[in-house]
DNA sequence: GCCTTTTATTAGTCTTGCCTAAATTTCTGA
DNA sequence: TCAGAAATTTAGGCAAGACTAATAAAAGGC
């Protein structure tokens, strides 16, 4: 008797995967709580069960830790969630800020050959509509360094590399306003008491709040000239 | 609170409504176990709830009959089984009989607005890879009276428009021979005792066993000539 | 029409995954 | 250091959907 993972499992396993932050060792239960919006009770039994299968590491009242198995079927749904993502997009003319929940839904579904079959249908992207990295079929998930918007000072010329957020709300803001992954601009002023800044984007002035900047991965770019970052892969959605 | 069918009621209704005979009233509580591989017990509470929701008429030890609502519900279920069926095959490559489990479990993962989109994008086909019509977005469902091949009796011109089963090793035969639904045959000898086939199919003669020859249905051709059908919008597979 | 077989239901249990309330451990600040 | 706050776990329930065993109703054979 083979256990496949539940639906449940399997985003438990992608909330804990998603929390881990760079430094620490360990993701605490109430952080899994909020941000699957369970109860804190809920996410101690299901701690448990994972434990017992081998998903994760877990010590009382000490937090969580993914073991390779658990890291594995975390990647492996948000791989499914990403590939999917590009394919309602590409091919189905899905704007970026709808398809989050069809995909959330759809990436327990499929199998790893349909996922397998799409991936090479629609040509091997790299990155998801907001610029997220594939992981690959085996497991690799390929990071790079990148500040966010909010990290940036005066001057700096900046290319957006990825939208760490979901919100439909926020992500049509950004994409009426043009910073959509590949997207390049300049900042002009950074408030120094409050982080609010402006940005010139194709010549407008844009002013965005320190809340919105966090959410904005950039990177920075030489000059005035373009550099090859390897994100020509990521195709822009057009609803023009 | 509005509550979303789940995976388990979509199956019951989905097999309530195949297991529906044209002459038959109701449907028997072992049918519906038989189909579905679950006990007796677990279909008797589920027709319960079922009923309690609004979805079947139930009377005990009488077997059940879809409402109105419970028929929508299913019909939704199918229809996006059998357009998922098409996409699979269309553009991804799939051949027809591994659609069949893929299908069972996007059918309750997509959206109706992803369904739509798909239907779309396949350019509104009417049947799906089996020859099985696909129900439109308001629960439509046309349904042509046809025959089965073992009702077909010597010197009969047919042709081939449905598949009445999944199993991939039933498809993978039919295909290999080229019963497909479009294909054309002519019916040679009926052996009475046993009811044995012997087909022309494109000048090769091929025997069929009365089992698998109620699995097909077939329409008659007048004579020679190839009459249309409106069933040129199914697609063969082509794995040459 | 009765008796056996088949079909269906009821009764009671199990597992999963959620909940609230209560108890416990850890953290934090004076 | 130690009290209050915050985080976590334990205890105990509930609902869905599956199961087996036992009971009841319907159908078929003589």
């Amino acid at each position: 008797m083979i256990a496949v993972p539940t639906i449940s499992v399997e985003n438990y396993l992608k909330a804990i995967f998603s929390l881990q932050k760079d430094g620490e060792e360990r993701v605490k239960t109430k952080a899994i709580a909020e941000s699957l919006d369970v109860s804190l009770p809920s996410v101690s039994g299901m701690i448990k069960s994972l434990a017992d299968d081998g998903m994760v590491e877990y010590e009382p009242y000490r937090g969580v830790r993914l073991t390779k198995k658990g890291k594995k079927t975390a990647l492996r749904v948000i791989r499914n969630h990403r590939l999917i993502e590009v394919f309602l997009v590409q091919t189905l003319g899905y704007s970026w800020d709808e398809v989050h929940n069809e995909a959330e839904r759809l990436e327990h579904a499929v199998s790893d050959t349909l996922v397998a079959r799409i991936e090479a249908f629609l040509g091997f992207p790299r990155f998801d509509p907001h610029g997220d990295p594939i992981p690959t079929a085996d497991g690799e998930l390929h990071r790079r360094e990148m500040m966010t918007l909010g990290d940036a000072s005066s001057g700096m010329h900046l290319k957006v590399e990825r939208v760490l957020d979901q919100t439909p709300e926020v992500l049509q803001y950004l994409d009426r306003v043009g910073l959509r992954p590949g997207a390049s601009c300049r900042v002009v002023e950074v408030l120094a008491f409050d982080g609010q800044m402006f940005l010139d984007i194709d010549g407008q002035q844009l002013p965005i709040s320190a809340t919105l900047a966090a959410k904005l991965l950039v990177t920075e770019l030489d000059d005035d000239s373009e550099r090859d970052t390897g994100r020509d892969d990521v195709q822009a959605v057009d609803r023009s």
